[in-house]
RNA sequence: CGGGGAGUAGCUCAGCCUGGUAGAGCACCGUCUUCGGGAGGCGGGGGUCGGAGGUUCGAUUCCUCUCUCCCCGACCA
C-alpha cells in the first residue's frame, strides 16, 4: 500500500479525550475514531489489526473442534423472557421495540439465541459434543465506558458454546477450549495466565479468566514466575487426547487477581524470587454453567438409555476488540505502538526520504515491487513529507520493520533497516534487505 | 448511578471573571528557503463559540434549562 493513497489520518497532538496509552495509540495512528461514548468506527490501519486477530482466533478455534456460525446482533426479546434474564440483565441491555412494538434488544451475549438453535435440532447423544462460536459484535450499555476499545460499549467478542451429555464431557470441551485459549493467546504475541475466576452459583473450579500481563493493566495481578517461560507454542496439540495434564500443568501454580489474592497462601506456595507481581488485562473467560440454560430452554438429548436429559454447556468468550488496545498496552514505547509481527497491520514500512531524488524512487520502487511479489505486506511511505516526519509517524504506527531509502545510504549502495522493536539498526545492501524480508 | 470537570477552527487550547460581534500553535492551500528524527519565512482559506430560552441597545462572555463528552468511584469480554 502507498502511503500517498492510504486513508491512515494520522495526529501529532492527542485528542483530550484519551486518556490510556492504547487509546492515544490508537487515535493518534488514525486507527479508530471516538463515534460517540463507547462505540468505534474502525479505519484502515485498525480494522487491518482487528481482522489479523479474528483470524488468528479463529484458526484456533477451528483447530479445537469448534465449529463457526454467524448469530444476529438484534434479537427478540422472548428467548430472554424464558431463560429469565430479560429481566435480570438490567440496563446494561440495549432494549429496543420494532415498528410493531415487539421487544428486541442488541444482544450483549448469545447463550438464549445458541441454545435455541441447538435444541430444535439436536435430539440425541449421538450427535454430541459440539462445539459452536460466532464473532460477532455485542452491545452492553456500560454505564461508563472508558479506556477506549478496551471497554467499549459496542465491541466484537468472540463467544464460543459447547454442548456435552454429561459433566465429564463438558470438562473435556473445557479443556479444548483452555488448551485452545493459551495458543490464541502466545500466537498473538501476548503473554496470558488463566486465573481461576468466580463461578458464581454453579460452583465448581471449571472458570478462568485468561490474563495478559501489561504494565499499564486495568487490575493487578500475582502468579507464579514459572507461567511466563511456559512453551506454549512448541508442540502440536491433540485435541482429542486427554488434555488434563495440560490444564492441570498450568493450574496448579499460584495465579490470581487482587480480589482474589492472599497473601499468605502466595507466600507460601511461591518461593520470593517466583513470586511475579504485575499489572494485567483481562481478553478471555471460559466457564462451564452447566445446564444453567438447558433446562429453562429444554435443551434435551436422548442418552444411551433413553431418557431425555438437559445438555451441558460452557461458553468461552475472547474480546476481539479489546484485544487490539490490549496488544498496545503490552506492546509499545515513547514514540508509539510496537506490533507484535503477528498483528501487526503491515510488516515493513518502507521510508522514501527524498521523492525528488530519482535514484531514491528507482530504489523505492524497486524494493516496494519486489516486497509485494513476495508477498510481504508492504506500506510505503512514498509521500512529500520530510524524513522527520516519515521517521516519527512509521514509529507512531509500529510496523515491526523499517527499510529506510535515503541519497546518503544509496551513495554507499546501501539502505537502513530497523527493528522497531528495540531499534537496532543495520546497512545492508539492496539485496540483503529483500532476502532478510522475505526469507 | 453518585461525585467532579469540559464543550470556542480538523487537533491542542486562550478569550469569559469585568458584555461591544473571536484568537494562537499545529494541521490545510499557495509560495520561497530547507531536506536523515514531527523545520522556517511570507500570503491565504476555514468558526451556527454544543443546543434552546432569558436578561440587555448589544451575549462566546451573565442567568435558566438541556444535550454531549471526559475523569474518579460502584459494575464488566
Amino acid at each position: 500500500m502507498r502511503l500517498s493513497a492510504y486513508f491512515m489520518p494520522t495526529l501529532k497532538e492527542t485528542p483530550a479525550e484519551a486518556e490510556i496509552v492504547s487509546h492515544r495509540l490508537m487515535l493518534r495512528a488514525g486507527m479508530v475514531r471516538q463515534a460517540s461514548a463507547g462505540i468505534y468506527s474502525w479505519l484502515p490501519l485498525g480494522l487491518r489489526v482487528l481482522k489479523k486477530i479474528e483470524r488468528i482466533v479463529r484458526e484456533e478455534q477451528d483447530r479445537a473442534g469448534a465449529q463457526e456460525v454467524l448469530m444476529p446482533t438484534i434479537q427478540s426479546a422472548d428467548l430472554w423472557r424464558q431463560s429469565g434474564r430479560y429481566d435480570a440483565y438490567g440496563p446494561e441491555m440495549l432494549r429496543i421495540a420494532d415498528r410493531h412494538g415487539r421487544d428486541m434488544l442488541y444482544g450483549p451475549t448469545n447463550e438464549e439465541l445458541i441454545t435455541e438453535i441447538f435444541r430444535t435440532s439436536v435430539k440425541s447423544y449421538r450427535e454430541l459434543p459440539r462445539m459452536l462460536y460466532h464473532i460477532q459484535w455485542k452491545f452492553r450499555d456500560e454505564v461508563r465506558p472508558r479506556f477506549g476499545v478496551m471497554r467499549g460499549r459496542e465491541f466484537l467478542m468472540k463467544d464460543n458454546y459447547s454442548f456435552d451429555l454429561d459433566y465429564e464431557g463438558a470438562k473435556k470441551s473445557y479443556n479444548k477450549m483452555f488448551v485452545s485459549y493459551l495458543r490464541t493467546f502466545a500466537r498473538l504475541g501476548l503473554q496470558a495466565v488463566p486465573m481461576a475466576a468466580d463461578t458464581g452459583p454453579i460452583g465448581g473450579d471449571l472458570s478462568h479468566e485468561f490474563i495478559i500481563l501489561a504494565d499499564t493493566g486495568e487490575s493487578e495481578v500475582f502468579c507464579h514466575r514459572d507461567f511466563l517461560d511456559f512453551d506454549v507454542l512448541g508442540a502440536e496439540v491433540d485435541y482429542e487426547a486427554d488434555l488434563e495434564p495440560v490444564v492441570q500443568a498450568w493450574t496448579r501454580l499460584y495465579a490470581r487477581t487482587d480480589d482474589k489474592h492472599d497473601p499468605a497462601v502466595f507466600e507460601r506456595e511461591v518461593p520470593a524470587d517466583k513470586r511475579v507481581q504485575r499489572r494485567g488485562i483481562e481478553v478471555g473467560h471460559i466457564f462451564y454453567f452447566g445446564t444453567k440454560y438447558s433446562e429453562p430452554l429444554k435443551a434435551q438429548v436422548a442418552t444411551p438409555g433413553g431418557e431425555s436429559v438437559a445438555v451441558h454447556m460452557g461458553s468461552y468468550g475472547i474480546g476481539v476488540s479489546r484485544l487490539v488496545g490490549a496488544v498496545i498496552e503490552a506492546s509499545h514505547d515513547k514514540d508509539g505502538i510496537i506490533w507484535p509481527e503477528a498483528v501487526a497491520p503491515f510488516k515493513v514500512g518502507l521510508i522514501n526520504l527524498k521523492i525528488a531524488a530519482p535514484d531514491c524512487n528507482k530504489a523505492g520502487e524497486e524494493i516496494y515491487a519486489k516486497l509485494q511479489e513476495a508477498g510481504v505486506e508492504v506500506l510505503y511511505d512514498d509521500r512529500d513529507e520530510r524524513p522527520g516526519a516519515k521517521f516519527a509517524g512509521m514509529d507512531l504506527i509500529g510496523l515491526p520493520w523499517q527499510l529506510v531509502i535515503g541519497p546518503r545510504g544509496l551513495d554507499k549502495g546501501v539502505v537502513e533497516l530497523k527493528r522497531r522493536a528495540g531499534g537496532e539498526r543495520e546497512e545492508l545492501s539492496l539485496e540483503a534487505a529483500l532476502a532478510r524480508l522475505t526469507g
